[in-house]
Order: C-alpha cells, then structure tokens, then sequence
DNA sequence: AGTAATACTACTAAATAGGTAGTATTAACG
DNA sequence: CGTTAATACTACCTATTTAGTAGTATTACT
C-alpha cells in the first residue's frame, strides 16, 4: 500500500537516463536493461507504454532506440504514472460516481479519502522530471 | 498502488464512528461489523491491532467493545498506519541502509523517490482525525 | 538476406491483500 | 457457578495484483 511499483520505478530510471543523453541521442531498451538489470522484456514494454503515449519518442531498426520527447520540466510525474498505469485513484470510490457500500446513511469517511486524493493529484501535479535530474545522490 | 487497502478503510471507519460517540462509551466489533457490512473476524483483528497500539482502548465481556483512547486532534494518520500496517516505506530504498541494485554508480532515482518519502510522511504526520469527523458528505 | 531494434500479446510465477476458522481469555449476569 | 457475549490470538485459505517470461510480428540499417 503507497509504494511505488517496479513499473514505475523502471519508467523513472528510464526517463532520468534519456534526459542526460545529448539531444536527439537514443537509448535503447537494452542497453538500459542491462545497464541497470532490469528484465529486457519487462522495460520493452513499459518503453513502449511511455512511447505510446507520446512522452518519449521510438525509433525501430538497428541504432533504433528511445529519446525523450519533451523537456524534463515539461514531464510531471502525474503523466508518467498515467503512461504506465492509466487512470487510478487512492481508492475505488474516487473514480467519477463512484463509491462504498455504505451510501445510503452517507460514508464518514469519504470526506478523509477525498482529502487524499485532493493532496496527491496536487502533488503528482506540480512535480516534474526535472527537479530530480540536477542532484545525484549516491545510495 | 497508492491505494488505500481494506484494512485502512476499516481502520479509518471505525476511528471515526468511535469519535462520534459519547465519551467513554463502547462500540463493539459485532456492532461496527454489521452497521458497515464488515467481515466480523477481520474487522476484530484490525481492532486488536489498533488497541495494542493504544489509540483505542478494549473492554472484554458482555457489554465490552472500544473506545478512543485519544483525542481525535491528536491522532495523527501516521500513527494509525503505523499501528495498521507497522513501518513502512513508499520504496525499499527508503528504509534505513537500504538501496537498489544500482549502488556502485549511485542510483539516478533516488533523490526523486526520497522528494516523494518525505512530502508523503509530512502529510500524513500533519493529518489529524478531527479534520474530518465534521463535513460528513454523503457519497 | 541478415540482423538488431521496437511492438504486441499471451502466459506463468511470486507476492500481497482479503477473508475464514477455531480456540483461548475475560467478565457480566442469572 | 455456568452461560454467554465480548476481545485476543493464530493458522490457514482464496483472490487479486505484481513481476517476470516467451514468442511472434514489424521495421529499418547494412
Ligand atoms: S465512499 Fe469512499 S470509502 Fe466510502
Ligand atoms: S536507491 Fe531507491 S530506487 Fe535506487
């Protein structure tokens, strides 16, 4: 529960390396998969998904690779979790009319859920790729 | 993942029902279970673990069940997941001496993942029960 | 033609979440 | 003192989600 996925890592790791590529430079699936022992298979198509999407930019045939296809600060991490994982919320009764068993005396606790949902669409929101890419901690 | 889970949503229920009674007055694990359709032995164990904890107190016997053991102003949802689901990071990498694979070259993600540890704990160290037992919206 | 890359889909294995069951312990009440 | 209704604890099972594997198709450089 509130935890980030390997997917998700796997997404991060990608996007941080393309954007310290030299523009226009590709980077392939392999080479990050082995780079950082992520399954080959597994990252394809997470790249895939991220490509699909229009955040980073494929190109087939040999010398193929990825590169990103917007600027670091342009990439919130709201599109990049939407890219993997399609829409999703903190739970089911968030989603537009949705709701818990409890609807006829009205849920206590959807006011708390709510306020949840509300802070971290406002933090995925408002934090981009770029923040991250400057300082390499070691760790 | 970031989703609520049953345990939580159980949790965060039955604090709020037991805020709303009169002081010192009991709410028993058979009442909470049938008022929101939970299943009795698992809403118990949640139950137990929050009363080990300290944030609600038990009375066995006929007439027993739970009480706050605190204010609602004073329980933080920190310490409701801590009592719920022990400690817990939104990485592996965030526990204390913990890493990725990618130790020698110094992992590219971590200061991302540790920007979304310490914003995730300061929310949920600065959120209080008593924010929502009031607005009680239906839905 | 050969090869090295992405694209897509189906399947399997592992981990987590959610729920069930049974027994022990405690205390009110007749 | 026995019955009963509550919490306490533990083991187990099932369903769902996550993570990884496999195979084939497509594209394009050489
Ligand atoms: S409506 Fe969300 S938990 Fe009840
Ligand atoms: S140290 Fe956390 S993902 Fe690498």
């Amino acid at each position: 529960m509130f935890r980030f996925n390997k997917d998700m890592e796997y997404a991060l790791i990608s996007l941080v390396e393309m954007s310290r590529q030299k523009e226009f430079q590709l980077l392939s699936a392999r080479e990050l998969s082995q780079r950082y022992a992520i399954p080959f298979k597994l990252l394809a198509r997470i790249l895939q998904k991220l490509s699909t999407d229009g955040l980073i930019k494929s190109v087939k045939g040999p010398m193929g690779g990825y590169r990103l296809n917007e600027q670091p600060e342009n990439i919130r991490v709201s599109r990049i979790l939407m890219a993997v994982r399609g829409e999703e919320r903190i739970a089911d009764c968030m989603s537009p009319g949705g709701d818990c068993a409890q609807d006829k005396i009205g849920c206590i606790i959807k006011p708390l859920i709510q306020v949840f949902q509300d802070k971290w669409v406002s933090f995925v929101e408002n934090t981009t790729l770029d923040e991250f890419t400057g300082s390499n901690g070691n760790g």
